[in-house]
DNA sequence: TTTATACTTAGTCATTTGGCTAAGAGTCAA
DNA sequence: TTGACTCTTAGCCAAATGACTAAGTATAAA
């Protein structure tokens, strides 16, 4: 279930969505991972629900990404077609962050638990 | 003279850099004008000279744009080489935004006259 | 060498932002 | 239906942001 319809925003909302450090680590964690859960952001950033659970819904208010309900659990995927030339730059330009590089091995070790 | 000299920052400072409005207006009117002095900025924006220096001083330490003292006058021009792509991508969805529209009418009177 | 001009820096203040806790809503299992 | 679990909403607070005024620096003109 997608709670705000796709469609592109303005640039400068998309922006400001992508001008906090967690918010982009979880755009970054997105490239790579398809698809995470509400729980595996909560685990990345190292922040209460709450807190993880606003910053989605700036990312999801931006258009950057989209969002699905199962059960108990929702599923984040970045929206790439809302920004596609912004999020190829990104991913280039990221490659060499280095707490970028480590999210990657972390969100490895997370996804891979189910708990 | 180039205050902080080129080379790319980090995507989480542009985008901090870019997402502000009068800064983002800045960076659109810098895509047509090629170059645009302080009190251009000043007189396009409607802020006190304070206010644009604090904005324009933030765009240059994101590497996004440079900066030129001749005599008393400061001129600023875009550093496209920063993240050509972004700008690009940029110069795209800001074609639809009114204010930026509204703006480019502004910025040939500003330009015109050599007050 | 004054004086004016163009911009920057410092200091102040209101607003926004991002974090937290606590309470609420929705879903599944017992 | 009760309880556990996952996420969201509301309310609070400290820090960051963007605006202003006032004072400072640098350059050019008188």
């Amino acid at each position: 279930m997608t709670k705000y319809k796709g469609g592109m925003n303005n640039p400068l909302e998309i922006m400001k969505a992508l001008s906090d450090r967690n918010r982009l680590r979880v755009a970054a964690a997105l490239m790579t991972q398809n698809e995470l859960c509400a729980c595996n952001i909560i685990e990345l950033l190292q922040v209460t629900g709450a807190t993880a659970s606003r910053h989605m819904d700036v990312l999801l208010r931006a258009g950057l990404v989209k969002s699905r309900k199962a059960g108990r659990w929702v599923h984040y995927r970045l929206n790439r077609s809302a920004a596609a030339p912004l999020f190829q730059w990104l991913e280039t330009e990221l490659q060499n962050d280095l707490d970028i590089k480590a999210d990657r091995k972390t969100l490895v070790k997370i996804t891979g638990c189910k708990k």
